[in-house]
DNA sequence: GATAATAATGCAAATCATTAGCATTTAGAT
DNA sequence: ATCTAAATGCTAATGATTTGCATTATTATC
């Protein structure tokens, strides 16, 4: 059963293999990479799939899956909330005003300005936030 | 009086000078250059000085001033909502995470990287927001 | 300046997203 | 199989913000 590899995540973190949390993780691996997501997509796909989980344990589960590092949860201008899967990947978005995408980009030099920047202030960078809003190419 | 420059402000933008807007223009003007405040803080100001407005019209208020591009609404990590006046500077922040002491800094470099961003992308910048979630030199 | 038309205000209730309390159920260890 | 701790569902609570509406203040008109 693919179950295992979910079973093997939540056991990395300390997190017991129940339903709420496998199936949370099922729905998660159908999106595709890079593919950010609300708790109301979440709660809705799980309905699509028949499996009915009371919102609120949703909410607890994405909250211990952010502490644990599985996901990392964003809070965009005008979007709201979303989460994605934390892939380890370094990066920073670009919102599209008009459709509301959301999308990828990285840059290493961002992180060397970031770097001098904190340096010069003799602070320690713990992390940073970085979106573009944007009319993207499609909706020009 | 004092209060002619609030009111070339406010008629600049179509907007009545009436007392909420003239109060709150007000004890925004005490505050330094680059300070950042909440709603809450505004309506303390007022509270202090002897002016009791809802806070309600203390939110129409700032949300008009936003439109108008008066202030600049942030949404930070663990800080929440805060304001600041629009000054035109072009700046990103760091928060620190210890103390919560949002700074301000300036580097053209970043400008142009975004500016690659986006046009790689064939899209067009509308905004960006950019936070740097540090430990400050006063708190290591 | 008095008055009509329009916008602003205060207040309380409504909303929205999220969290918390608690009784019940489930998972893990013995 | 049994015990203990954790997870779940449910509902109520929360906090921040918005809205409806009756009242009051501003502006435009005479």
């Amino acid at each position: 059963m693919i179950d295992l590899v979910y079973i093997a995540i939540l056991k990395a973190n300390r997190l017991r293999p129940t339903t709420v949390r496998l199936a949370v993780l099922s729905v998660m691996s159908d999106y595709e990479d890079g593919t950010h997501f609300t708790i109301e997509k979440i709660s809705d796909d799980l309905i699509n799939r028949g499996v009915r989980k009371s919102i609120g344990s949703i909410y607890r589960t994405l909250k211990e899956f952010e502490d644990s590092g599985i996901v990392i949860r964003h809070q965009f201008d005008s979007i709201g909330t979303v989460y994605e899967s934390n892939t380890g990947s370094d990066h920073d978005h670009t919102v599209c005003v008009v459709c509301g995408k959301i999308r990828e980009f990285y840059k290493t030099e961002f992180d060397s300005l970031r770097k001098e920047v904190v340096s010069e202030s003799k602070g320690r960078l713990i992390k940073h936030t970085q979106t573009l809003y944007v009319v993207c190419e499609s909706c020009l």
